[in-house]
DNA sequence: CATCCTTCCTAACATCTGTTTGTGCAGAAC
DNA sequence: GTTCTGCACAAACAGATGTTAGGAAGGATG
């Protein structure tokens, strides 16, 4: 609704309120905070949401159904265990890299989300984790990936990476998302160490 | 104090907070919350603690601390890059399985410390990442890590491995804390390809 | 015995929390 | 011109927040 390409006014301030709890952490930033932000008064935010928590909520579950459908794109294509990981890879990051502040707060904040809502989305992202498991032990069994290596402690390594780089990834940096998913995938599949 | 190798009273309050702390978030936890969990009233930790904020601080600065001296006896070490990594690894996961509540406050609460005290942690920890960079460095210079990849990306892949550790690691887990350390250097120096 | 130290208590404080209620005003739709 | 809708306000709410003041019980120390 309202004007053409803008956003609405709950989106706006589901915008700031990303920005908000990225920086100070959902349960220390206050809708008095969230308010100044957008230059009203708090009782105000409530015209837009019917509570704090269902702003977190669409922030969550939205960057959720984002990953999803990027990873169901890669699952589709026909291609080696190490490629897939590859596209995998490639396809968070720039599911993140389109906001890195909602970014933050999925990663961060989800765990103040209530019940039913946490449990929900502990299971979405299980699955989604779980999926990526399933890779390499496609890759294991390819023989394209050493079976020495713990699959939980792989899968943990690699979503630790993944997770933690809205933290540090400057957008205006000279690398770009694609590059930077490359590159990292490079890192966790061929390691550092030159092959000469 | 008190009793031969027990913990003071002062300890056990921080031992609690630092389970409280690491489960709800240092901002949604309250003192009443802490206080309920040693059975007394809210108002009795304060013959104990001074603030709040004096157990995120110490329970931070202590941990960062331990973090230095484990990287200390490594840098004496005079062996290849590759090593070194693999031992200052090593030493940063044995550091954070002796205490992994502490650990998982150290990495995601710090944030509440107040200036100066945030200012000084994160310069601690600036300081501690990049003398992890120039174990890196020395490897590039020396040949045996490719210099392909950015270096900031390799040092921070490394961080968020090792920092989400206490997220989902499991003390009572078949692999060990040296054993995950060693595992997860080989990932990263070498891949999860198998280099058949 | 007297003194101290540790540990805990009750009561209270000022301030902040998310949220509700009722109201008003602008512009769009009919 | 009337109605409707989006957006904002002030005032107030009930409860939670970190913290302080002052005191009391009990054991250890002199």
């Amino acid at each position: 609704m309202s004007e053409a390409g803008n956003l609405t006014r709950k989106e706006q301030v589901i915008r700031k309120a990303a920005e908000l709890f990225k920086e100070k952490g959902y349960a220390a930033a206050s809708m008095r905070d969230l308010a100044q932000l957008l230059g009203i008064e708090a009782a105000s935010l409530y015209s837009h949401i019917k509570s704090k928590e269902e702003i977190l909520r669409s922030l969550c579950f939205d960057m959720a159904t984002e990953f999803r459908k990027s990873l169901n794109e890669v699952e589709k294509q026909n291609v080696s265990a190490s490629e897939k990981l590859r596209m995998g890879i490639i396809g968070h990051i720039q599911v993140m890299a389109k906001d890195l502040t909602a970014s933050a707060v999925f990663m961060n904040e989800h765990r103040h989300l209530s019940e039913p809502y946490l449990r929900d989305f502990l299971l979405l992202r299980i699955n989604y984790i779980n999926r990526f498991k399933t890779i390499l032990e496609e890759g294991v069994r390819t023989g394209e990936f050493k079976n020495t290596i713990d699959k939980k402690l792989a899968v943990m390594t690699l979503f630790s990476s993944l997770n933690w780089m809205p933290m540090w990834y400057d957008p205006d940096s000279a690398i770009d998302p694609a590059a930077l998913g490359d590159q990292l995938a490079d890192m966790l599949i061929n390691g550092l160490k030159k092959t000469a």
